[in-house]
Formats: C-alpha cells, structure tokens, sequence
RNA sequence: GGCGAGGUAGCUCAGUUGGUUAGAGCGCAGGAUUCAUAACCCUGAGGUCACGGGUUCAACUCCCGUCCUCGCUACCA
C-alpha cells in the first residue's frame, strides 16, 4: 500500500533493447514521464536514485551480430553507445545508464538466480528442443524459421510469425531448420529451471487487485486479466551461449532468459551507481521506507507487475513496486510507429535537424502523452505547440517582463509599493500553483501537471495586459515598479516549477535573471528576486518554427523507402533466401489457377474467409486468413494462384484443401497473385 | 470469439464518490491593444457526452445489450 511518507525513491524505467535506437514513442511513453517525476522529485530534496541502462542479451541480438559477421557484444556496444549518448544530449537525467553485460550485472543476476535456486523456488522440467546437430548446439526459438503453421509465411520465427503477429512454439513450425547452419534440426531432451508463476496466483491477487487498486486503469486491468486466465510457470534459462550463465553444476551452456536477467539489471545498474557515488545500494531496494517505481510502456505490464515481483517476493529481501505507471502507445502522423518500416522519429535524428530545441520536444510529448489511450504525433501539433503555445505563451511572457525590465529600471529589479487588488489576485494564485501542479505530477498525471504549470504563463500574461504598465510608466511609475516586480517573481516561479518539464529552458531563465537555481521548497513565493538585482539582456527562450521545416519532416516521414540514416550497422534484410532445393522440389507442387466461386466468412472467426474454387479439376474449399484484408463479395468470381497438393487442415471444424497464394505489399496488406490475363481454370504454373 | 483499455465540441483531451445552464487548450469568427517573437488580452459560435434499453427525484457518471477503435489471446496450410 501507498505510504504518505517515503525516505527515499528509486525509480526505473524500461530498459532499451541495445538492438535499435531510441523513438519519440519510447520518449514518449517511459523517459519523459520518468524524467519529470525525477526531475520534480530532486528539486523537492528527495533522496532519489534514476536508474537504466541497455538490455544488452536475449537472441535479437544474436542473430543480428551473425548476419553481420559481427560478435554481440559489437552490436550492443554500438547501439548501447548511440542509446547513451541520445539520451545525455536529450537530457534525460538517469543517475546512472548502465547495461547488462557489465560484470556488476552479471554477478547480481547470477546470485539472484542462486538465491532462488537454493530456496527450491524454481522448479525444474525436462523437455525437448530443437538441436542443431551440425553445430552442436540448442537452438533458441529465434533461431528456427520454417513455416507459419497459421499463415503459410515460410520465414517465421520459432517464438513468433512476424507477418502474421502470431505468438509460436518451435515445435509447431512446418519444415523446421536452423538459421545458424540451414540444417534440419532434431529435438533433444533438455532441462530447463521455471518460475512457477502458478503458484503465486492467491498472493498476486491480493497484492494487486486487493492493495492496489489505486495502479492506472490500463495496469490494473492487464493484470487483473492475466491472473483471472491463470498464470502458467515460466522458464527461467535457455540453451544458448549469449547471457548470463546458469550458476549451477551441470547447467554448462545455459543462460538465464533475457526477461529473468534485465529486470534485475535495474538492481545491478543501482549497484554499480552507488559504488561510484560512496552510496549503500541496499536502503533502495530493501528498506521498507523506499518507494519503488517502474515507468514503463504498456506492453511490458506483465514482467514488471507480475513477473518481477514476484521474483522479488520469492526472493524474500527485496521491496516491491509502489506503483507501475504503464502508457500506452504513441502512433505517428495517424501510423503506427514501426521500425522495420522506418515509420518513426528517431531521437538521435531529431537532435541533429533541430539543435537546441531538446525542451520543445519534451513538451509536446509530455502534453501530447498516451496516458489513458495510444495517442497521435503529428508534426503540424509539434509547430503549434511549440508557436502557440512555448513561443506566443511562455517565451513571450518571459521576454515582455525582461524587455519591460530592461527598458525602464536599465535591467534592474523595481522594488514592490502597495499592492492592490489585482495584484492580490496574482499572488494568491501563484502561492497555489505549486500545490496543483504538485498534486498532477504525485498522480502521474503529467499533461495535466504540464497545463497547470503553462496556465502560470497565461496568467502572468493576462496581469500584464490588465495592469498595462506601458501605459503607466507616464502617469504613474510608481505602481509600474510593483507590476514588473511581480511579474518578474512570476518569472522565477516559471524557471522553477518548469524544471522538471523544460530544464534547459529553466536554465536560460535563471541565467537572465541572474540567480542560482532555486529549489521546488521556493515555488510560489513572490520574494524570490531582490530589488536591484540586475538581470541579463533578454534572450529568446523559443523560436517560431517555420512551415518549411515541418514540411520537410513529413517528406522525410514519407519516403518510407529511405534508409535508416546515421546507422552504420545494416537493417537484416525482411527475408533471406531460403536454402537451396532442387527441382524435384519444386516439380512435386501442384499449383494451378482457379477462380473463386464462392465466399464467405466463417462463423466465429475474424481472419478466415472459406473460399470455394474452382480449380478445372473440382470445386474445393479453402481456407484463407485474409477476412481482414477482403470482403467476401468483392473476391467473388476473382482468377487467383493455388497450391493444390498440400495436404488438407482443419481450422475451426473446416478443412481446407489447399492453399491460395499471396503477396505483402509496402502497406501490409494482402495481393492476389491473379495471372495477367485471364487463362482456364486449372491451367499449371511451372 | 474471450479478456483488457478506450469511444465527450473540427482537433487533442479533462470530467473526482451520479446533483443545478458538460469543461480546457488548439483551431475558427469578432473585438480590444501595442510592452512583446503580428505575439498577448477579451468575447463568441460549436456537443441528443458512440447507440438502444433500464435503475433513480436526478446518469457523461451505475446496470444490461449493441456498434466502432486499440492491445493481448484463439482459428489465419
């Protein structure tokens, strides 16, 4: 249960996959939200440590480093480096990136798995895995392709059909072989050491669904629906040679699985910072008095709600997480952000075509974040908040006050006279703004908290139009002096309050008013600035951004065949050539045109149409997952190409008998592969 | 199909335990102003709160059903 009061904080977000850089939805979603709550957090005086790092295991990277005759570890440092880098030049505050090859980790890692181990909470299963026998060596499920047993598509992956999004086991492919050396590989018996999830189902209902009903409606329903479908027990360790090796006698050639070691690795990547910092690691993941937090995206809920605690509970001297808040999912120009589709803003890309302007993206996201529901990023949003509302709201509220300063006190602050009622209105208002934005930023409301702190700025605003001190400084300079004296303590309040959403900007604040940073303890005071205290010349916080550059982000968006820039490494090309066969091969299929008579979809299924064609020599029934792509109707009567020899399946009670061929295109979607003009049906294609 | 999250002004979103004329920002229209990056400030138009039932003195808010979007999951040979 939540606590009013904590001694400390340590706070995590997600750990980067070192496989590809890092995207305005990853920004979006965990390292923005994360780095204002730190931000706000530090400049209260909390004890707070800000931990992440690269994910450096698991059989992506594997296989990436094998199609580039590269070592992993290259891959990851390459993208650990690039990962690193963007976020320190972005500002992302983290007490410490670390990463999970690192020896601290794998120590932590390993005796966290011994601890478990010793304390019989794993249990252990023999069972049978593909092997590759020319290799000599278990074959990850990344490792095996073959064919989808759901979609027909020849390259899916032994974990999962990338074309057809379907969650696979090996065992279920069609014509299974090893991508290492193309072989067919053969089961063989293995044992492997599981979490047993199953277990700790009364107590993870209780923890969860009884203590903490308080967690983001689209945390606590995730979870609520995978203990309600029952927890399963999940292996622990695979048969590979990249990772952290299972502890244990007799485990040679085994590693712990990437989800079982990285979340650890926020533990290790605290070690390591407080060995550097004179720090103890153990008062911030051990002591009752800290708060633990995960920023995370929506589709890690399960590990860091489900899993990790519960190897943190099995554990028995750890804390658990006081609360998970998940986001959604950020789409881009009305896509979805995809990598293999370059359709995505890249962080280290951003940071070259708009220098300096690290804070106008951190505020459109913050404003623009997918808090309930997956949000939109679109470039035209991006020009007019950055125009509307940091440049004509905040910027200019800022340099009227400092130009108004400068021109009539030469740069030096007036000092206050009596205030009226006015002016009381302004500085009760002020007095409470801390308190509301506060109040957003403790519920992890972050683009409520960031329109509480802009509402500063319009206010500030609207005190200077009703109090029109260009037009007093004639008649009566005397009250001219007590307006831009609160109008510029409203100015430090901004640089304050706003230091957790725009720090480089707060910077240039307090570099023209000629102060040091201020803490959060201050916000809301109108005594922040003495008279006489001489500011700088003013400096624009914002620029306009003109037309020209959105359009040239959007023509950059759209040629979608462009490459991905700035990435030495090369993309793994969508689909390798299959291994060699030789014409017998080919000659025993039996592919035909036949046209399709009939259609239609078939009864609680949304991905299968039944198809009836005519194939010259019968009229047969089959089965295609294209409901999503076609309506029935307008296939009807359609010339398309069929594999007539594959052997009959059944799908939802039906058989299918055959198979009919089709092609992806740029968009995802589904092509007929129809003759070019129409032939009989039945006709052979040799 | 099952489960989860959403469906509120042109756009992006708020609406706390059901309570008087449903809010904000942007955009749009009009006005005022000139200290300011032609920015600011004021006013206004715009919503059968997805749809249909029900509970209630009262429902955007609770219950039932339907439709749509997103995610997970099952059938995509």
């Amino acid at each position: 249960m939540t606590k009013n009061h904590y001694k400390r904080y340590t706070i995590t977000s997600a750990l980067p996959y070192a496989n590809g850089p890092i995207h305005i939805g990853h920004l979006a979603g965990v390292y923005v939200p994360a780095d204002i709550y730190v931000r706000y957090l530090r400049a209260k005086g909390m004890d707070v440590v800000f931990v992440c790092g690269s994910d450096e295991h698991g059989v992506p990277i594997t296989i990436r480093a094998k199609k580039e005759g590269k070592a992993p570890q290259e891959v990851a440092d390459f993208y650990h480096a690039m990962i690193k880098k963007s976020f320190e030049d972005f500002g992302i505050s983290f007490d410490i990136y670390a990463r999970t090859t690192h020896p601290i980790h794998h120590k932590t890692a390993s005796d966290f798995f011994v601890k478990l181990n010793e304390k019989s909470s794993l249990i252990t299963i023999e069972s049978e895995q593909y092997f590759d026998t020319e290799h000599n060596e278990f074959l990850a499920d990344r490792y095996i392709q073959g064919t989808c047993p759901k979609c027909g598509q020849a390259d899916a992956y032994g974990d999962q059909c990338e074309k057809c999004g379907s969650t696979l086991s090996p065992s279920e492919l069609i014509n299974p072989r090893s991508m290492i050396s193309g072989s067919k590989p053969v089961l063989k018996k293995t044992t492997h050491w599981y979490l047993p999830l199953d277990q700790y189902e009364p107590w993870l209902r209780q923890w969860i669904l009884e203590e903490h009903k308080e967690w983001k409606p689209n945390v606590y329903g995730q979870c609520k629906s995978w203990i309600d479908q029952g927890l399963q027990p999940r292996a622990v360790t695979r048969d590979l040679d990249w990772g952290v090796p299972v502890p244990v006698k007799g485990a040679e050639g085994k590693v712990l699985y990437v989800w079982f070691d990285a979340p650890i690795g926020y533990i290790s990547a605290t070690k390591e910072w407080a060995q550097k910092a004179g720090k103890d690691w153990e008062l911030y993941w051990k002591d009752d008095d800290t708060r633990l937090i995960h920023f995370i995206g929506k589709d890690n809920i399960v590990f860091h709600c489900i899993i990790f605690p519960s190897m943190l509970r099995e554990h028995g001297e750890y804390i658990l997480p006081d609360n998970v808040p998940a986001n959604e999912f950020l789409n881009l120009e009305g896509n979805k952000i995809s990598t293999s589709r370059n359709w995505a803003v890249w962080l280290h890309e951003y940071l070259e075509d708009f220098p300096g302007k690290q804070d106008v993206l951190r505020y459109v996201l913050c404003a623009n974040a997918p808090e309930a529901k997956d949000n939109d990023f679109t470039w035209k949003d991006f020009q007019a908040k950055n125009n509307n509302e940091l440049v004509a709201i905040f910027g200019n509220f800022v340099n009227r006050v400092l130009v108004l300063i400068q021109k009539y006190y030469d740069g030096a602050i007036p000092e206050k006279g009596d205030l009226n009622p006015l002016d009381q209105e302004l500085i009760s208002f002020l007095k409470e703004a801390p308190k509301t934005v506060e109040k957003s930023l403790e519920a992890f409301r972050f683009r409520e908290a960031l329109a509480n702190f802009i509402e500063i700025a319009r206010k500030g605003n609207k005190y200077l139009a009703d109090s029109e001190p260009w037009k007093l400084i004639k008649e009566n300079p005397e009250r001219v002096k007590t307006i831009l004296n609160l109008a510029a303590q409203v100015v430090a309040n901004l640089a304050i309050m706003g230091e957790p959403f725009l720090p480089r900007t707060s910077g240039k604040i307090y570099k023209a008013l000629g102060i040091l940073p201020l803490s959060w303890g201050n916000a809301g005071s109108i005594d922040l600035l003495n008279p006489g205290n001489k500011i700088m010349e003013p400096e624009l916080l914002f620029a306009k951004i003109e037309d020209a550059e959105i359009a040239k982000q959007i023509a950059k968006l759209k040629s979608t065949d462009a490459p991905v820039e700035n990435v030495s490494i090369e993309k793994i090309p969508v689909q390798s050539m299959k291994e060699l066969i030789n014409y017998d091969d080919f000659a025993k299929m039996d592919i035909r045109i036949g046209t399709i008579i009939q259609a239609e979809r078939v009864e609680n299924s949304n991905k299968l149409l039944k198809l009836l064609i005519d194939t010259g020599i019968d009229q047969r029934t089959i089965l295609s997952g294209i409901a999503k792509y076609f309506k029935p109707e307008d296939i009807i009567g359609k010339q398309v190409t069929v594999l007539l020899n594959l052997a009959p399946r059944k799908m939802m009670g039906l058989e299918s008998q055959g198979m009919v061929l089709l092609a992806e295109n740029q968009d995802g979607n589904l092509i007929f592969v129809t003759p070019e003009q129409g032939v009989a049906n039945g006709s052979a294609v040799n």
